[in-house]
DNA sequence: CTTTTATTACGAAAAAAATCGTAGTGAAAA
DNA sequence: TTTTCACTACGATTTTTTTCGTAATAAAAG
């Protein structure tokens, strides 16, 4: 299995996901917009991901093209789970409770939601 | 502001904020359950937690008595902030679709949930 | 062709987190 | 009283994560 990524590689595979494939470049432009760090940082970290098995790369080309090698939603998945049972005591609705008590979230997708909710009761 | 606690510290405040007032024999017994850890890495974890503010302790006695200093909601809140802006773009939603897609969640909390997503929207 | 620029590779260092052994010391048991 | 036991303190080590500088070099610009 791939590793679970840690905060800064998170950070990476988020823009790669939004973003598909990408150079280390742009992806240090995106980090820099909010984080104060160096391009051989950026770099040196999408390396270790790729060694890891995190990102694919494309290097035919000098630039080399990197990709995700785990799908944000198999990732998030997982990742989800750790974090409900680590802090929310296994309890995913504690979780979505508190996620929706947050306050940032409109009306429309509040009403997604509920359509989801439907769904899932209709399959049980 | 108390620092973000690392993975192994929310273990620890996970189990303190099920038990309340607790010894570190205690939050070992408990971690021990799950984890292969010497007693001697809980306790000086949970000193190192004292020390950052995330624990108070009641030195009176020989054996100290280890709590909480900050609340498990206000430490979900925090934590939930963060994740979603991690791992999920920034969008609470997506991480409730996860959350709820996960399928352990039984009928009866699915409508607490739906209840209270009924209750946000009455308020916007 | 020569110079500048952009990019990778690599290693090393710094920082953060996790682990554990040993010593000291009260308290409890023998 | 003596011995055993349980606990804390402390330091040190190990492991993981993050950061960055330097060198080599291909590509682009001049």
């Amino acid at each position: 299995m791939t590793p679970k990524p840690t905060e800064s590689e998170l950070e990476i595979l988020s823009i790669i996901w939004q973003k598909g494939k990408v150079t280390v470049r742009e992806v240090h432009e995106k980090l820099a917009e909010s984080k104060d760090t160096g391009y051989t940082t950026t770099l040196k970290t999408m390396q270790i991901m790729h060694t890891k098995g995190l990102l694919h790369r494309d290097e035919k080309n000098r630039t080399h093209v990197y990709f995700a090698a785990i799908g944000e939603k198999v990732t998030q998945k997982s990742l989800v789970e750790n974090f409900v049972a680590t802090a929310f005591g296994g309890s995913a609705k504690n979780l979505v409770m508190q996620a929706l008590g947050q306050g940032n979230t409109s009306k429309e997708e509040l009403d997604e939601i509920r359509a989801f909710l439907d769904q899932i009761e209709n399959e049980k």
